[in-house]
DNA sequence: TTCTCTACTGTGAACGCTCACAGAAGCACC
DNA sequence: GGTGCTTCTGTGAGCGTTCACAGTAGAGAA
């Protein structure tokens, strides 16, 4: 099935045709574009009008030619294909680094290397100058492509802490160990005592942190740990319902658990449903991440919120201020925890 | 907290240097870069040779600047911000385009445009010129700025059926009518006679067409429409929740749903829990999507399932075809009957 | 007047590529 | 030897910007 062809574009009009309408150079139309800086009101108002009446917007490839930016950014996300978007916080993630960027006007690259193969090309088109600066974000952060980035002089903004010790990579992330802290000290006030945890990918700082705080406030409190209430998990569905079943095999008697990822938390809400445990009645269950897997759970998750929103504002300051020339810099956030009625 | 900066990116390699190595001139890289048509094996090999050696890219701004093609296309998803990325599609929509795009070594462009603002500036930026052509993604397609676009001379492909009649947007959807039918004919199967739906929004083609299978199958089996047993939604979650209600209060003795999306249906699924029909045992469940939502809820969905995957393929082709200068095309694909649990 | 300074404006060159064109080389045919 | 054809190659122009530089005008000071 086929339709007639209309339309076929005009050739849009330059910034000659602008400087011709305004009655002033190429270089006045210019400079008005970049900021007006050393152009004299009247010609400023002349040329406004003249780009309203032309409809002229810059051609973003002749400037880009001379400038050497490219005025685009990549986000990028190294993950295998089928985790890639079962996690919401991707989503997140990448809807508001998209607005960030579009309050610079600024448009988004996505870059998606799944494959080993993917990476390269993309790699290739990065380094290639393609675009200015790239926020990356991977799952399990022991990924290096970040510091590969910048050791070929690019830009790099990432989410979470790096792996690479001595990294000395950009990135924002949340206090992970600080929102961990929370959530065991609440889950305490509550009277539990058996607390177990599921915890994050042990080879990424952020599984790492949660655990340390988990760990830190049982020892501060008294309480002590117990190797039988600690299994890892990856952030997935599957493995928080696993890790919360292997738990209940060791430690039938855990009144608590904070599971590292929400998402694992559903999980675990599944698994313990299954063993015939109430939550949170018998067991008070403490997410982390506050995403949309928290609210559409049952019973609605308690869980260490992550401003993914400031995280990417954040994400986009830094880059573009290392665009800008300034040094790498490292931001944390604070976490908050929001009370719903798992714990 | 800072760090020191390292790096800093030399001069990349330009055509003129290719040709240097090669000891041919830009002309002839130029031909090799571009199909390697009218070259001598000697030379093509010279240069590719060359290529490898210095590493070279090739400038798509300089590119661009002469062919007047930017080389990228834009995706463009208009939907508020809140259901942007509740509804699992648009994120398998979104992997699967951008892949297809990277297998022709062309970036996507993400465009967000949820407020009436960002719509003027994408739009704005799209008809400049900055991107060859637009996928788009509405959630109810009663938007029409695939059609504005495509006034503006702009290659537009549309995923789903557009609202305008007598639009000649170039679009791929999926056999809703046929889909439902399918659906329909299932629950029939089963013995179910007292077959509710809840569909989609009636002022999109694809709630339409999923509505109109529905009842083109009960008046074809004889059962004929009881209107207490339709009842509209909008695709969300909570809309299928309060849909089923509805639904139960009408007609009581319902044993059968169909749900026009898996999001709503995991809404419907908690609405009869809580009203104690047990499911499939009292009454069946029909989704449609075989998105994530599928799998995830208990039980898991029978569900019609749209090959996403093969949309988006479809879609950049189409695309692609358009802005090489073919006729606006519509492509509608099948679907499949996925039984699982809920049916 | 003349000089200096500031505020502004115009111009040519350059960015790295593609495209159209001209031309060379080889071959076949008259 | 001329003509035509095909296959290949090099060259100059130009795409639409920005940038550096030169230059003008006006104000204020000497």
């Amino acid at each position: 099935m086929t339709m007639s062809n209309t339309g076929g574009r005009r050739r849009p009009p330059t910034i000659h045709d602008v400087a011709r309408e305004a009655g002033v150079s190429r270089g006045t139309v210019s400079r008005v574009l970049n900021g007006g800086h050393y152009v004299s009101p009247t010609a400023q108002e002349a040329v406004n009008a003249a780009i309203r009446k032309t409809g002229y917007v810059v051609n973003r490839h002749a400037r880009s030619l001379i400038t050497g930016r490219s005025d685009s950014i990549g986000f990028l996300l190294t993950e295998p294909q089928e985790k890639l978007f079962e996690d919401p916080n991707f989503n997140v993630l990448l809807r508001c680094c998209t607005q960030a960027l579009a309050s610079h006007d600024i448009p988004l690259l996505l870059m998606l290397a799944g494959t080993e193969d993917e990476r390269r090309r993309i790699t290739r088109y990065i380094t290639a100058g393609h675009v200015d600066g790239v926020l990356v974000v991977s799952g399990h952060s022991g990924d290096l492509v970040a510091d590969e980035l910048r050791e070929a002089g690019v830009p790099v903004v990432q989410c979470g802490k790096p792996m690479g010790r001595g990294s000395k990579v950009s990135y924002v992330a949340a206090d992970d160990r600080d929102g961990a802290r929370d959530m065991v000290r609440h889950l305490l006030s509550l009277g539990r005592r058996r607390i177990g945890v599921v915890t994050g990918p042990l080879d990424s700082p952020g599984g790492v942190d949660r655990l340390a705080g988990y760990k830190e406030v049982l020892i501060e409190a008294g309480v002590g740990i117990d190797e039988r209430l600690i299994v890892s998990g990856d952030y997935s569905r599957a493995s928080g319902e696993a890790g919360a079943e292997r738990l209940l095999a060791r430690a039938p008697d855990m009144d608590a658990v904070f599971v590292a990822s929400d998402l694992m938390a559903q999980g675990a809400l599944t698994a313990l449903r299954r063993a015939g445990r109430r939550v949170p009645e018998d067991v008070s269950v403490g997410g982390f991440d506050d995403s949309t897997a928290a609210t559409e759970s049952t019973p609605a998750l308690t869980t260490i919120r992550q401003p993914y929103d400031r995280i990417s504002n954040e994400m986009v300051r830094v880059l573009l201020a290392q665009i800008g020339g300034e040094d790498p810099a490292a931001v944390i956030l604070p976490t908050e925890l929001v009370k719903r009625e798992s714990a």
